[in-house]
DNA sequence: ACTATGTTTGAAACGGGTTTCAAGAGTGAA
DNA sequence: TTCACTCTTGAAACCCGTTTCAAACATAGT
């Protein structure tokens, strides 16, 4: 591997002179320059990023930290933000924690002691409170809103996101919807339930729930139970677009007809909701969006912030497991 | 942000000894141990990572070049590939190409000057050549085998999934089997391909393709053109998993069932084909144990490899895309 | 008591770009 | 010709953890 220095001998001229040239920080004499840059080209010399970092103390490095890698919605929001970096030169450095706060603090040790430029972060964790507050590289939250100061949060309307579901199913003439409400440690599973029981208070049905995990299995065991439950279930609302698949996968297996016997709604709309057959009506949140902006609030860190919360609209896309027509 | 000096000078020792108190490389005595260890956790002192690669020329870094993040089969590879190396210390860095050979490169320049211990890389491209052979970390190459020595090779016997796609479907019936050529740039289709057709041969079977891309979109095209083409079809073997999907969708739509007017098979087994209603028969490769060996690769740098190439077995799985039962 | 061997320790060098600072070169005006 | 000012350039310091090397000290053996 060469050096700024060998390059600097081999032009003959000091590794100042080299740096000034790879950066274009300062003028340099015509004829130095040529004969840098062809060392350069003939030593195929590519400066070290980690002396580079070491001194700049910004490794064009934003750090992801998230529950889990496999689950698409967090891979959809790791590609946009991906794409929002990489057209600024920044990698990103990928953790994962499966939840577990440990790891969380140590990958936010880890990724500050790399000299990453920012964090994104999808937690529920309270508790790395005071390290988020004395962090001194921006931390941005996706997707959940904690009590934590000095933090920037980047999220959907996940409370109108809600409200969206419920209003949809009433207006597709359902009559006994069940909600399957998410993990209610997670602040958007909560306002989402919240936006969904304000609408049916409103307009007077009786609200029947059931708790479930995000996770494919734990709909697949609700969804039994939910029959046994409200036999007469005519309308259910998924805690998220996985959850929803696995429900009709049940009620497909059981013979009951979706949308005609029961109606279906997801959360997301992963891309997945719209491969899958029947396509899955649901509440769409602008994933790429939100990443793109947790993105950008890290490389435009300079910039004085003048909101440290960044809420998006959820939009309601009508497939085909509800029986209202949508634009389609 | 406090560093060795500081800590040494508030313990009252050098900071060649804090050194050897964070990494035991040393016997240290007990009293200043001790004095050290108070003061770091007082102080909060994480070792710069970045100054410490500098010095060892190891950022305990894996860099990941994908074509594409948002493919759930290497969103599962890269999911097992963390988990390996989480284990051992190690972060990832993740790039996304989207095949633009002057993104691989660049990626692969990147990751080499951030000191990164080795690369894991899903290419077609044989340009980058020159590169990988001089490059002093390893290399690893997944899914796809190229004409490039010094690097190493991880991948499932795509002849053999081949083969055994034709089989089944021959097995269940199928006397008028197409089949959906990947990219025949990509050596892992081309040997699908191989084995498919070697199998036909053998049995006399009359050979009917058509072209696809490993993309949805084209996939749904793709049917169509099979359906006119070919009006006897009764048996698809689809070049992966996502396009099999938008087979299925087409077929619902147009009213033909799967599998009883026509058969179908795909490829990859990403978690996805056991979500889906109905459940896609496929030629599963061992994403994790691809993803989990390409790691320890890079782990094990050090140890003396026997082989350069680890070649996984594909298995079929049968679900309800095809008639015969398997043993779920 | 004195050599021999072993252990602990800190000063200093190292890794490789970047930046500061002051010297040297060059230009123009007086 | 000389003073003033600007531009280009390289030496050296810097970022910070690690390691080498030799000094200092301790223990054991004769």
């Amino acid at each position: 591997m060469v050096s700024i220095r060998e390059v600097a001998k081999l032009a003959q001229v000091s590794p100042a002179t080299v740096s000034r040239v790879i950066n274009g920080t300062a003028k340099v004499d015509d004829e130095k320059k040529e004969r840098v840059l062809r060392v350069i080209s003939e030593t195929g010399f590519v400066p070290n990023e980690v002396a580079r970092s070491l001194f700049k103390k910004s490794a064009k490095i934003i750090g992801l930290i998230l529950p889990s890698i496999k689950n698409p919605f967090f891979t959809q929001m790791a590609s946009a933000i991906e794409k929002t970096a990489d057209a600024s030169g920044y990698r990103l450095v990928l953790c994962n924690t499966g939840n577990s706060p440990d790891k969380e603090l140590s990958a936010l040790q880890m990724l500050t002691s790399m000299n990453a430029d920012g964090i994104i972060l999808t937690t529920s964790n309270e508790q790395i409170h005071e390290y988020i507050e004395n962090c001194k590289i921006p931390v941005i939250i996706t997707d959940r809103r904690l009590a934590i100061d000095g933090a920037c949060y980047v999220h959907s309307d996940h409370y109108e996101g809600g409200r969206q579901a419920a209003e949809h199913l009433i207006d597709c003439g359902c009559k006994s919807i069940v909600c399957i409400k998410g993990p209610q440690d997670i602040s958007s599973a909560r306002a989402r339930y919240e936006g969904y029981s304000k609408v049916c208070n409103e307009k007077n049905i009786k609200l029947q729930t059931v708790d479930c995990d995000y996770d494919f299995n734990a709909g697949l065991e609700v969804t039994e139970k939910i029959l046994k439950k409200f036999p007469d279930v005519d309308g259910i609302v998924a805690c998220n677009d996985i959850v929803a698949i696995s429900v009709y996968k049940v009620l497909h297996k059981k013979g009951i007809k979706v949308p005609e016997d029961i109606q279906l709604i997801g959360f997301d709309n992963i891309s997945l909701s719209e491969l899958l057959t029947p396509e899955l009506t649901t509440i769409a949140q602008p994933i790429e969006e939100i990443g793109a902006k947790a993105a950008e609030l890290i490389i435009n860190r300079d910039e004085e912030l003048t909101e440290r919360e960044f809420t998006f609209e959820t939009e309601l896309i009508i497939r085909e497991t509800t029986k209202l027509k949508g634009d389609r």
